[in-house]
DNA sequence: GGGCTGACTAAGCGCTTGCTTAGTCTGTCG
DNA sequence: CGACAGACTAAGCAAGCGCTTAGTCAGCCC
């Protein structure tokens, strides 16, 4: 009991993240182990509350209802992929690289994430209307992305595509069906998928033969 | 039983086609309306039965329970785009033009039966593991006839392809996912998906330049 | 006609569901 | 110390679930 002469390790943020934060991170981990094993209606709120450690009552001291917990997943997947590739495309010099880092972080994220990247797809359309349409704004925003890259590319000649839109539907596609295929323990590890599915993705659309390129 | 003679519409069949397999083909419209809609847990029995125009019990008759019929939707899915594309590929002179039939066929049932599309995909995981063995077996089937088509290609110098399981999947991807996204009213038509999809998977492969080629 | 078959229904069984209520316990602050 | 807040639980409610039971009814065969 000497916890209360020194201190733990959080003195200074006692009231957020040592107790309640915990509980909803375990929660959501919870949440997301359940729902990708059995999908969001098979899954009970008494097995969320077990795999997190507490009473089936305590889950809504932190979330008002399961679609609420499905919600919050959601929307921190989304933003989370949104900021990978944001962050990716700002720091390459030209569309190719941003695009190719782009495809990278995108495919790779989809097999690391594989659960909670089914959950997303799988499960929108359990969510409230008002939450389908944060998610879908949150889409729309990695669209953009995209698109935005790809017209630069055509803009500099480094890309030759037909049809824009089309074009970045299949590249996502490539990136986010990953979730649906993936399982560790595959032939390729996440990262290889990344590499592999960046290069296929630039021969999808670059003006020049695929062969040797990349810099200079 | 010459029958024929006088019989009324159906006299060699009698006992078959007339009134069961009209309510067991109500039944699978029926359920795969509700699965699209709702998912599969969320679907109650009791939807089933009434968009099928029945009883809850009237179900039990035709289908000894809610998975079955899952599984029946599944099975009969899967046979149908395995079949078309075997069809695809067999009237097909070289690997280039199978493939690109391949893709275009397998795009547009994706987009033309999104419903079923989804449910076999999202809904996978509910099926019973025997179930589910009988389907993963129709998926490789599938796999196979694309990984043929590509060796194929490769073994005659229309294709270039690194990495062949890499790129199968990838191919795979493309026409999957199109069940994902597509909705009806969509800019492009179904038709249109499975031609674009088409040209973007050959220059995925192609051993030439995607500009203005395909036959030397 | 009498007996049979098979599609179908009304009623309902046993159980599980998401979520609530009423209360306990721990720790903090004045 | 005593008041209070907030994380948490035991118990349980009303509703809904998949599926069954027991029976009706139309058509067919002898």
């Amino acid at each position: 009991m000497l916890s209360t002469v020194s201190g733990p390790v959080r003195p200074a943020v006692p009231p957020r993240l040592p107790g309640v934060g915990d509980t909803q991170h375990r929660l959501m981990e919870a949440a997301a182990d359940a729902f990708a094993d059995k999908g969001f209606h098979a899954t009970t709120t008494r097995d969320i509350a077990a795999r997190a450690g507490l009473s089936p009552a305590g889950v809504y001291i932190h979330f008002a209802s399961k679609e609420a917990l499905l919600f919050a997943l959601s929307e921190r997947g989304h933003e989370a992929v949104r900021d990978l590739i944001v962050e990716a495309v700002e720091a390459a010099p030209t569309p190719a690289e941003a695009l190719g880092r782009l495809l990278a972080t995108f495919s790779q994220w989809h097999a690391e994430h594989y659960r909670v990247g089914r959950i997303v797809q799988y499960e929108f359309t359990h969510l409230t209307p008002e939450h389908q349409a944060a998610v879908r704004r949150l889409r729309r925003e990695i669209d953009g992305v995209v698109e935005r890259v790809l017209r630069a590319g055509v803009g500099s000649g480094a890309f030759a595509v037909d049809d824009v839109r089309a074009t970045v539907l299949a590249l996502l596609s490539l990136c986010v069906d990953v979730a649906r295929w993936y399982e560790p323990g595959i032939r390729r590890s996440p990262a290889q998928i990344g590499a592999t599915n960046a290069s296929l993705g630039l021969r999808l659309v670059s003006a020049a033969p695929p062969t040797a390129v990349s810099r200079e």
